[in-house]
RNA sequence: CGGGGUGUAGCGCAGUUCGGUAGCGCACGUGCUUUGGGAGCAUGGGGCCGGGGGUUCAAAUCCCUUCACCCCGACCA
């Protein structure tokens, strides 16, 4: 019956031969996604969802803990509520999808489908505040927005996709700073801990910037082709949006004053970044906190007596001591199994089998290495655990070695045009918006953000890596999804 | 929106040059043997050949037209 390995059927295309291909393979054949009918708009499907369900669980948790509330806010901006903004309206309008008729009537005012809802949010907001008591006002939602984007790829960029967005109102600027650090914080802290993606946080160029905010803040990670995605932002709106929407409370004074409001963000587009940092050649590899499956039990030639039923013992062990385990007990061989459970990404594999039985003991293969090792059956729950947390912890301190590869210093523009090729660049910046773009038109990188770690700043110089006028900023440059 | 490509079974494709019974692989159903790295044999089901119009005795195939999707660019969480 054993067929040698290279007889194998290639499932999956190779990552270092077509990156975006192996993606789109991966996501396919593993039931993330589907294509729908429309397009740029993905299914994702119930193994996709268990990863999205795991993020806004554990997220949810650290927005509560930090004094936020979940509420719920219109799909539907009318026009006008739009415009009231101007630049957030200019930043957002090649990409907004509108309704133009209710049944067979055209509408008097057309509604836009919201992008982003600082717009709707702030109108309630300005209803909702009278008085510095009512500061601060601590909100998020989760929900789908939908930007009408040219080209689209699951996960990565989609006409509608899931996020949350966290809104919030504060009695100065100083209060509204404080919070939009610390909701970075906790993306930043989420990123490392819970997706085991390292990321660089800074602040993003005016020219990067959220379209009405006073400033942006973002967390990039590294993929493992060279290029950067954002995977999350938090922006301090200064009085922008309370001026454009009325945003007014009294203050202990008396004194009619304007609130500062923020925003922050992460979409279904993490999901896409754990499955580009941590993939292989074989699939997915989700680290634990986020598999929708830590651990499937294969039981091996599962019509001997016994076999079936130590396997459902397993399993309702595992469950129980808060394992996320699945039992495969299909009519596959058991080949076929272990190669669809790996291209799965779930992180332990455990095999039973009569001769495992008669030894009281297990075979357990981790997917992040594919060490095989015997497991007594004894203390399982405590053996399981602790590998599930090596897992993650392996997962991290490999994707942090692979970003460190691909980071490189630059101190002229040769070294930075051949090191956006690859990965990030780290360079010092005039800060001037005709630099950023004659550097993206030479080399198609983008300034990802000024980082807040300056280590290796010394290494940098002190003139600007394109102009070679004096450098205000150090800067992360790279291509980016 | 520019440039390139593809639409034939659930998926991947061949057939189109040169019109003549709708094919292959995988998947799926059934039976038996298997099960520690993608099983074997037997047997079976499944198609408005993307849509519309033409030419013809006859169209997956030729002509016209339309729609959809994919890839590469420009724009974006």
């Amino acid at each position: 019956m054993a067929k040698s390995n290279e007889e194998f059927v290639q499932h999956i295309a190779s990552r270092a031969e077509d990156f975006p291909q192996w993606y789109t393979d991966v996501i396919l054949k593993t039931d993330m996604v589907d294509y729908s009918d429309v397009k740029g708009c993905m299914v994702i499907k119930p193994y996709g969802y268990g990863v999205w369900e795991l993020i806004q669980q554990q997220m949810d948790a650290k927005f509560k803990a930090t004094g936020h509330k979940n509420a719920y806010f219109p799909l539907f901006i009318p026009e006008s509520l739009l415009l009231k903004e101007a630049e957030h309206v200019e930043g957002f309008a090649p990409e907004v999808a509108w309704v133009t008729h209710g049944g067979n009537e055209k509408l008097a005012e057309r509604l836009a489908i919201r992008p982003t809802s600082e717009t709707v949010i702030g109108s309630m907001y300005s209803r909702w505040i009278q008085s510095y008591r009512d500061l601060p006002v601590l909100m998020n939602q989760w929900c789908n927005v939908v930007r009408w984007e040219k080209s689209t790829r699951p996960f990565l960029r989609t006409s509608e996709f899931l996020w949350q967005e966290g809104h919030t109102a504060h009695a100065n600027f100083e209060e509204a700073q404080e919070e939009t650090m610390r909701m970075l914080e906790i993306y930043r802290e989420f990123a490392e801990k819970v997706m085991a993606i390292p990321v660089i946080v800074g602040r993003k160029s005016e020219k990067e910037k959220f379209a009405g905010a006073q400033a942006t803040y973002t967390m990039e990670a590294m993929m493992q082709d060279g290029k950067a995605l954002q995977m999350g932002t938090s922006h301090n709106l200064g009085d922008n949006f309370a001026r454009g929407y009325d945003i007014t409370y009294l203050s202990k004074e008396g004194k009619l004053e304007y609130c500062f409001t923020t925003s922050w963000g992460t979409s279904t587009r993490m999901i896409g970044g754990i499955i580009m940092v941590h993939g292989d050649d074989r699939g997915l590899v989700f680290p634990p906190r986020v598999a929708p499956i830590q651990a499937v039990i294969l039981p091996i030639a599962m019509h001997k007596e016994g076999v079936l039923e130590k396997a459902q013992e397993l399993r309702v062990r595992l469950e129980a001591a808060g394992v996320r385990t699945e039992l495969d007990d299909s009519d596959q061989s058991a080949g076929w199994k272990f190669n669809q459970w790996e291209m799965k990404g779930v992180p332990l594999r455990i095999e039973v089998g009569p001769k495992d039985i008669a030894n009281n003991q297990v075979v357990v293969v981790r997917r992040d290495n594919l060490q095989k090792q015997f497991v007594p059956m004894d203390g399982l729950e405590k053996s399981i655990n602790d590998l599930l947390d090596d897992v993650q912890q392996g997962l991290f301190d490999k994707a942090l070695a692979m970003r460190e590869s691909k980071t490189v210093n630059a101190t002229n523009f040769d070294q930075l045009a051949e090191g956006v090729q690859t990965g990030f660049v780290r360079a010092m910046w005039c800060g001037e918006r005709e630099c950023e773009e004659a550097i993206k038109a030479k080399t198609g990188a983008t300034t990802r953000c000024m980082p807040f770690d300056t280590t290796h700043r010394d290494e940098l110089g002190d003139v600007c890596v394109h102009c070679g006028k004096p450098a205000k900023h150090m800067m992360y440059f790279a291509k980016a999804y």
